[in-house]
DNA sequence: CCCTGATTCGC
DNA sequence: GCGAATCAGG
């Protein structure tokens, strides 16, 4: 990976304009993509992809849909795990208290087997962490640490 | 004050 | 063309 910062790339563009029509705000686009919010503003407007200036509708959407949930853990965007997994170093840090010895192939996975990815797709030994995911969670205790930010203002989202 | 997206304007 | 600063709305 270059060192330099190609700014705006064809392959940032597609991230931008697919998490765009994604319906993510501008602040998710930035922070997975790795930019500025007005980065992601200004590039969009440049493209002529603004929304015109429906700001306000958008907010009252979500206000407007607060089904209980007064805590709630967000999902991290790649790109912050991929920081906190591999830190700024890049070293790959995963000393978290995650067993590995039920891994498991992804036809072994079920509804309470956690399914995060071990190794990548299409290598030999990919698989799936396969530990005890509790509830309906996806992933296992230490890895819902890492997918999830327990952060946020997602209280009420204010008024 | 916090958030959001949109526009402006110096670079 | 880029994006920080700024503006505007909630």
């Amino acid at each position: 990976m270059p060192v330099l910062s190609p700014t705006w790339t064809d392959e940032r563009i597609e991230l931008l304009k697919q998490h765009f029509e994604a319906g993510l705000s501008c602040r998710e686009i930035a922070a997975d993509i790795g930019v500025s919010r007005n980065a992601v503003i200004g590039k969009l407007s440049r493209l002529n992809l603004t929304r015109s200036r429906a700001v306000e509708d958008r907010r009252l959407e979500r206000s407007l849909a607060p089904p209980a949930r007064a805590t709630r853990a967000v999902p991290r965007l790649q790109y912050e795990m991929l920081a906190t997994i591999y830190g700024e170093t890049g070293a790959p840090v995963m000393a978290g208290p995650i067993d590995d010895t039920n891994r498991c192939s992804l036809l072994e996975l079920s509804e309470n087997r956690c399914r995060w990815p071990i190794s990548s797709p299409g290598e030999e030994d990919f698989c799936f962490c396969g530990n005890a995911a509790p509830d309906g969670q996806p992933y296992c205790a230490g890895h819902s640490r890492l997918a999830y930010r327990p952060n946020s203002r997602a209280r009420v989202m204010r008024g």
